[in-house]
DNA sequence: AAGTTTGTGTGAACAGTGTTAGCTTCGGTG
DNA sequence: CACCGAAGCTAACACTGTTCACACAAACTT
């Protein structure tokens, strides 16, 4: 049956891209279904509750069979977390990509709404990526997990750079920094692969400022902590949002009505 | 030996408290070995490191005469949880009075200092405080846990509220504030202890603002996100508590030197 | 002083877990 | 067809939390 629709019509790949075999289309295959059904798993009943012999019952194997796709439970886990790093990446890129090109002030505020907006609605993966690292469930990012983290900041690097190139905010001269801190943040800079000469200090201080609200505020709504009785603390968050870009010369505009 | 010493000289104690007899000492002790052996195995191999059989197995005993102490795991967690609020409360207000009562600017910043150095110093403690909450390892505070972090959330409202009776910074009026905003305070106020006609709502606003920045810095120091390269981002932190105190009217001073 | 209750701890057992080793079985290739 | 390697299974080891029935000793009562 699917048997014909094997090796005629996957054209389109890339010319350098040898045609995956059926073999490694399979394989491809069942790592997805390893991947979601772990997924449902973490979601369901949290980190802990992720175990290599249930994915495997729920997939109709045995758990010594998942060994031939990860080497580790622990593997797995930080392959999840690359993956969320990248699903959250496309997440706010097409929040950015749903406004017209010229409305930057529009397009920074659904970015960041839409990065609160999947904390929210994937707690579990948001804390996998943002939460505590721990030797079990999810070290901090490696190997590839730490390249989707790397491509996932740059998402957001990108989001400030037009800020930037568009004069929106007074950056402090680096006279305001303390030495100390003018060290660090030409430490960030490299790590993430801003070049120190090409953006002001002062710049980045405001960036990891406002980042920095941002993220605490979505931790503690998805951590729920603070004891901010119930749910959704949408208004507070805008009340930061509003802050935090005000400050960066944007145009705070409420959110669309439900 | 020791037995002379046993019913003589305890005096000390309050009148009400019947003298605990010599089952409830040595319960109160195995009860703190307990704990103290899962602290250190906590920070050793992290939250999903802590076993009832391990901790058992390190005290000389089996695994079921801990359910004597514990109901389960999860509670011993919490137990453990709500022991590290009073500490955290402790180590922030031992700093607090280690200044002369008149020098509010220097009692908040030693506050706030002791709270990051804590965390750092203890950091599974700090993220089974203020990290995810999970069906394992630590649910969302209840009974006794919840209760010691009320208290200790109170510990940092009572810095505030000096800051507050002293008129030091000016409260946004409540008309700038959004009705969902209002009601989301108001709800914060009350969940609190804070009596909302006593202080306003443009006050809580700033409250939760400065805090979100330090939780935020907090935990991104402890969870090491955001790919800093390594350690101690002091001068950032440093940073982003001058600009938050500076919001509150506290004059910053940088930290002694080491 | 003797008897009874209560608290404390044990051993065995059940139902799970991650992980390794050795074996089988089947798909794709020469 | 023969072969080779990937995929999966069974069995086993060493763990885990938790429950149950039982033993022992301390504490309280009569």
């Amino acid at each position: 049956m699917a048997k014909q629709a094997t090796s005629a019509q996957v054209g389109a790949s890339g010319s350098t891209a040898p045609p995956p075999s059926r073999r490694e289309r399979v394989r491809e295959a069942t790592l997805r279904e390893i991947k979601a059904i772990a997924r449902s798993h973490l979601a369901a009943r949290g980190p802990a509750g992720v175990s290599l012999r249930a994915i495997a019952r729920e997939m109709g194997m045995t758990a010594p069979g998942l060994y031939r796709y990860f080497g580790s439970l622990d593997e797995l886990m930080r392959s999840l977390q690359a993956d969320f790093f990248t699903e959250l990446s496309g997440v706010v890129q097409a929040a950015d990509s749903s406004l017209p090109p010229d409305d930057v002030d529009g397009r920074i505020l659904a970015s960041l709404r839409a990065f609160r907006a999947w904390a929210l609605a994937d707690r579990a993966e948001f804390a996998l990526l943002f939460g505590p690292p721990s030797p079990h469930h999810g070290t901090p990012a490696e190997g590839e997990a730490a390249e989707a983290a790397r491509r996932f900041a740059a998402t957001f690097f990108a989001l400030f750079d037009r800020l930037l190139r568009e004069e929106r905010f007074t950056v402090p001269p680096d006279t305001e920094l303390s030495p100390a801190l003018c060290h660090q943040l030409e430490a960030f800079a490299q790590h993430t692969g801003f070049r120190p000469d090409n953006v002001p200090k002062g710049a980045l201080r405001i960036l990891t400022s406002c980042w920095v609200r941002l993220y605490g505020m979505v931790c503690m709504e998805v951590f729920e902590h603070l004891a901010f009785a119930t749910g959704d603390l949408e208004a507070l968050f805008e009340a930061e949002l509003r802050d935090a870009l005000t400050r960066l010369g944007v145009e705070y505009r409420p959110p669309a009505a439900p």
